[in-house]
DNA sequence: CTGAAAGCGCTTACAG
DNA sequence: CTGAAAGCGCTTACAG
């Protein structure tokens, strides 16, 4: 309910009408001319489109929508903005999505409980698809989602629903190299940095990491439950690591956010020096993580591909919603050495 | 020109009509009953809101807007996303104006000269107002923006135009406090790094730093071109830094990521200890700036008012477009004293 | 206070 | 290949 106002008083825009009138032409004819598979004589089009530009003139969206169904929107919902990799992806993939003509709606939630009024406003304009980055909806949100008519393609986080589209980096990959890069490094004593443990992103690293170390037959990685993809809780997980019954020489930490915390917790709660006393892993690459004070050692998420993935998903989406859900997950790069990682000493066991 | 698609073939909406039908009434009461100042009897009002509700149905915006020539749509033009003072206040703008029902349409460009190319496509939209985050818009889009009836508002980064409304913290006073807060501290020998020459933030920093230092008798301080506000450009501005025939005890930097940067290329580059060689100060105080490895100095922007100024703005333009342009500068804090300045020595000069 | 009718700016069968 | 007409889902004078 909202008060009602007066009109908006700026200059009329000029409609199909004025245009129609202009050429001396029927409205239909017009309104043919800007679709490339109606039926309509080639200079016709022409002709229409040049004075279209001459006269300022573009079809109304609203009114477009309203009898196509379509809107050309995309909703895009956010909400973990500690994390720097996610600022870059939003404003990529706004800006690939814009080269193909679709807007980008935002909608923002701070914590998870509000992504779903905020998916329910987002609804009402019907977008033709959603992207959801970094949170998680709650099945009641997705239902809606269904019953709107919006499909959702879930970015770097993966839903477990089957009837979402997902594109992501092969986490479960990026353990298991993380943990080789580790062991073939004579590492022996291992530990992951667990973020939200409901996250795919989160489990399926861990899974990598550990699974692949037991492979080797390296003693099974100790989780330290951080809880948060964020810096603070890797500071605050170095008291975790401190209260370990040894310690882990090798830590692959579930994103470079929370790795930047820990190694900076290790250093200053424990005195320890990173790479020299432990070696620490993150992952994704965000531009942090080559400064030189941290020159974290990192797995970085292959960015592009997915970037490029997710809009030739919604591009076919927005052709046909009915598109069979898939997801697709790209192999990330091998683990980039810099500073944080070194050998360890063979040592006799 | 878009290829012409089936039409979506998810279960159709509840409309009006199917709603008036439903309660045995005409669609213009059922209509009257969401606007606030529409003549109907209360309790009409209430069983139409309920039955509303029951069923599922809301007023199709894109209907709505064909109509009222409101959107309750603001557009958000983002370019720089290097600096995480833009992630945060985008975030908490949306959900802010979601919160008055508002709905934001983001539009992103990662150079500027494509801003204006972005502006275009959203003003098919007809946003009620466009809210600009760090960029600029060219003489020419602004001209745009008004003939399609969409005010805007700068946020940070002012504009020239005195058509725009504005909002802003007010940075000369920031760059005397930092100023003053250095030659309190006995520094003499002053530098300022600034960023993109054209930003109305840069301009004004540097603008009340120097004037400051003027006033109270310390010689002119030297001013760094680093060009942009990116960790880049203040790593790469330590070499200007020491080129420079002598050394200045005192940096203030036009903002924290710039600071950063810079105090890291002083200690890698040039084998500075900040403070002990030098004190810098940043501007924003982003959440970086207080982990332990930087441990800035700096001026906190006053992102509450700013935020909360803006959404005022919105809220008044939504309500009435012509109303009359201001721009609002608020205080920003003091300097936030961390550990990259301390006190020099008193010198005999 | 309520309803019938016109109209917002478009697209799209349907005829020609 | 083009045009006249209906209709998308709403709101809003205008009558009553």
């Amino acid at each position: 309910m909202k008060a009602k106002t007066l009109n908006r008083q700026s200059k009329p825009r000029v409609t199909v009408k004025d245009l129609a009138r202009d050429l001396g032409m029927s409205v239909s004819t017009v309104s043919r001319a800007f679709y490339a598979d109606a039926v309509i004589a080639p200079t016709t089009r022409e002709a229409v489109l040049a004075r279209a530009q001459e006269i300022g003139y573009k079809p109304n969206p609203f009114a477009q929508s309203l009898i196509t169904k379509k809107t050309q929107i995309v909703g895009m919902v956010v909400s973990d903005i500690n994390n720097p990799f996610y600022p870059e992806v939003m404003t990529r993939l706004t800006e690939d999505l814009q080269a193909i003509g679709m807007n980008v709606m935002l909608v923002a939630a701070s914590d998870s409980a509000k992504v779903d009024d905020a998916v329910r406003l987002l609804l009402s304009y019907q977008p033709d698809l959603v992207i959801i980055l970094a949170a998680s909806l709650s099945s009641e949100a997705m239902r809606e989602c269904r019953v709107a008519g919006s499909p959702c393609i879930f970015f770097n986080r993966l839903s477990l629903d089957p009837e979402c589209f997902g594109v992501s980096c092969d986490n479960r990959e990026g353990g298991r190299r993380a943990a080789d890069f580790l062991i073939d490094r004579n590492h022996r004593a291992l530990a992951y940095v667990s973020a939200f443990p409901d996250a795919s992103t989160n489990v399926e690293r861990k899974e990598g990491f550990v699974d692949r170390a037991k492979e080797r037959g390296v003693a099974e990685p100790v989780v330290i439950e951080a809880g948060r993809f964020s810096y603070d809780a890797g500071y605050a997980a170095a008291d975790a690591f401190a209260a370990l019954p040894f310690r882990p020489d090798g830590v692959f930490c579930a994103n470079d956010i929370l790795a930047i915390g820990f190694i900076e917790g290790v250093r200053e709660k424990l005195g320890l020096d990173v790479p020299k006393h432990l070696s620490v892993i993150g992952f994704d690459d965000i531009s942090m993580a080559h400064w030189p004070s941290h020159s974290l050692t990192t797995i970085r998420q292959p960015v592009d591909e997915m970037l490029a993935t997710t809009v030739e998903f919604a591009r076919a989406l927005a052709a046909n919603p009915e598109e069979k859900p898939v997801v697709r997950r790209i192999v990330p790069s091998a683990v980039i050495e810099r500073n944080t990682t070194r050998w360890r000493m063979e040592e006799t066991e």
